[in-house]
DNA sequence: CCGATGTAGTACACCGATGTAAAGTAGGCT
DNA sequence: AGCCTACTTTACATCGGTGTACTACATCGG
């Protein structure tokens, strides 16, 4: 059997509650009393039974992140960042992956956790506004990445208004018109989709060019593959544009192959733009123009404010908007 | 307060146990009786606190997996292919981040974990025969990725030593005598470095091909911007080269970035071939020629692996070799 | 008709930590 | 001296399930 706080407790000549005093940093402990336990603790090789501490305590020290995917490369470095950040508070994280669809993604989230989490970060795909109420979770809960209006709970939210706008505009000061769009969840309302596409549209009308509807290209799943099956299609239709606005970066990239493959030159014939400023937009060929959403920061804000939560803050439900930025790279800008 | 046993006992009428027999499966139950707990739980929205059970029972149905860095793109899959198939069998998965350099990776691997977890899958990157034994964990571990000798724990090993031999041969039967090598660690005897290193040396000295120690650029952590600087590296060196092999895909990436960033053309100046098969390398540009080491199936048999060792088999520990494959792809054959 | 076996359910102690309350000591103030 | 506060440690109940042991009835083979 394992070692437990009793036999801690004997091996140091003190009651079992002296040794959990040590451990949480009690203050009124005699100095020679701690260095007994502690070494009682080191020498037995005792290891703290967390389930039992969280049976008493209701606390377990870990929080759960959910995200689509994490073989998406955004969504593996948004949890890098959170384990990263999650660290410094001394918590550990829990990752469930919800997958690409909405269905299972309101399944997922609903799930029992029996308790598991303190906390809950949850970056959804295609949720909205009417979906959020139908959350169960007892433990306090971070939206990540999606503008859910008037949701009650509390968001860190990517800028996907003013970075499609940015991208759209730069695309636009390049003399670039027709902008076909890769990646549209056709009939969806809410979601990521539907607000950068939106937000593409207002671009344009903006700035008095035609939506050209003929250009919006569908793709379920944000991933390479998916962007070079739009892409084929966009060429497949026979329509004329130059340039791509692709909804992701992973988009973006099967775009970019699928372009090149057919012999187009980028960005001379076609220019190309995606989202998230994964690692890889700086290291593809042709480097990828992006939407940089601040991915570090969001992490960090987010974990800061479920912890604030966590600890029992009841304050007003806050909505923080990340800054984005813009990198111009070589699918926009060519090579000089 | 959250919902407890007893409240259900209560309302369906029967004792704690019973519900607690309904839950489990228990076979012994009389259909009505069942019927009348399921709707009692349902009732009230029953969650079961995972803590309470472990506390009496040892087991918390999560298992750990222990990885560098979930930002690259081969963890990133890894976890995901890996929470699949945990999921099959009803477990959660809790990540942690070793972090890239080795004394980060013993400490957390030692790290308490208080019993919070049945098993863990370990994927490390640079530890060796010796460091094992110092692992502490009381709980079964499987160990990913890194071929370590006669260790007393579980394996399913990608084939690197097949693998990278493979590639190589591949080089040398498109002509390539000088094959620089990207990613290796000056000094390490154990780890992934070291072992794909000695398989590419092997493979040249077993074709007469001398080994040219000149053209081995380091890089400690395997991204694309390390890839790059090796790259740089070698270009500056002045010296000459046919073939880039790069120990893994993300090095591949950076070093394409940067020969193509000098105007050299691949694969007709120089050919790269990498090692992993991330998603990227069949969209990059050019497409990547890469050995998989058989992601999916590895995540599956350890997955299972463990299972097996956490229900109790005891039986001779295992060493699974994972069947690798090698794509060929315009990195080293052009577009024709 | 008896003991053996199978089915259905319950009582109770217990897993390992911690919150609460309370006891004991020492020093400070009136 | 008498009382109060600050410090140090402990006893004990308790968190919410589950293992074990036990009761009770039905069925069955000989």
């Amino acid at each position: 059997m394992a070692v437990t706080m009793r036999d801690v407790a004997r091996h140091a000549g003190v009651s079992p509650k002296t040794v959990s005093n040590v451990m949480n940093g009690y203050p009124y402990i005699r100095e020679e009393t701690r260095t007994k336990v502690l070494a009682a603790i080191d020498a037995l090789g005792y290891q703290m039974n967390i389930s039992a501490r969280n049976l008493k305590s209701g606390r377990t020290g870990i929080i759960g992140l959910a995200v689509p995917e994490l073989s998406l490369p955004y969504f593996g470095e948004l949890a890098d960042a959170v384990i990263e950040a999650a660290e410094q508070h001394g918590l550990t994280v829990m990752i469930e992956q919800t997958g690409a669809d909405r269905d299972r993604e309101l399944t997922v989230i609903n799930r029992p956790r029996g308790h598991l989490v303190d906390g809950l970060l949850y970056s959804p795909l295609g949720l909205g506004q009417e979906d959020i109420g139908q959350l169960t979770t007892s433990a306090p809960m971070v939206l990540l990445g999606e503008r859910i209006f008037h949701s009650p709970v509390d968001h860190v939210m990517i800028d996907n208004v003013a970075g499609t706008k940015a991208a759209v505009e730069h695309l636009l000061q390049l003399g670039r018109r027709r902008i076909a769009v890769l990646g549209v969840h056709p009939g969806e309302k809410v979601g990521t989709a539907a607000i950068r596409y939106d937000a593409y549209a207002e671009a344009l009308t903006e700035h008095g060019v035609p939506v050209p509807e003929e250009l919006a290209f569908s793709a379920g799943k944000w991933h390479r593959s998916t962007g070079a099956e739009a892409t084929q299609a966009l060429l497949a239709s026979g329509r004329k544009f130059d340039a791509v606005l692709a909804l992701n970066d992973t988009l973006a990239l099967g775009a970019i192959r699928t372009l090149t493959k057919h012999g187009l030159r980028i960005p001379d014939d076609v220019a190309v733009a995606g989202f998230d400023n994964i690692d890889e937009a700086q290291y593809s060929t042709p480097t990828l123009t992006t939407v940089d959403p601040g991915r570090t920061q969001i992490a960090r804000t987010a974990v800061d404010l479920l912890v604030r939560r966590m600890t029992g803050d009841d304050s007003e439900h806050e909505e923080i908007v990340a800054p984005y930025e813009l990198h111009t790279r070589e699918s926009t800008l060519g090579t000089a």
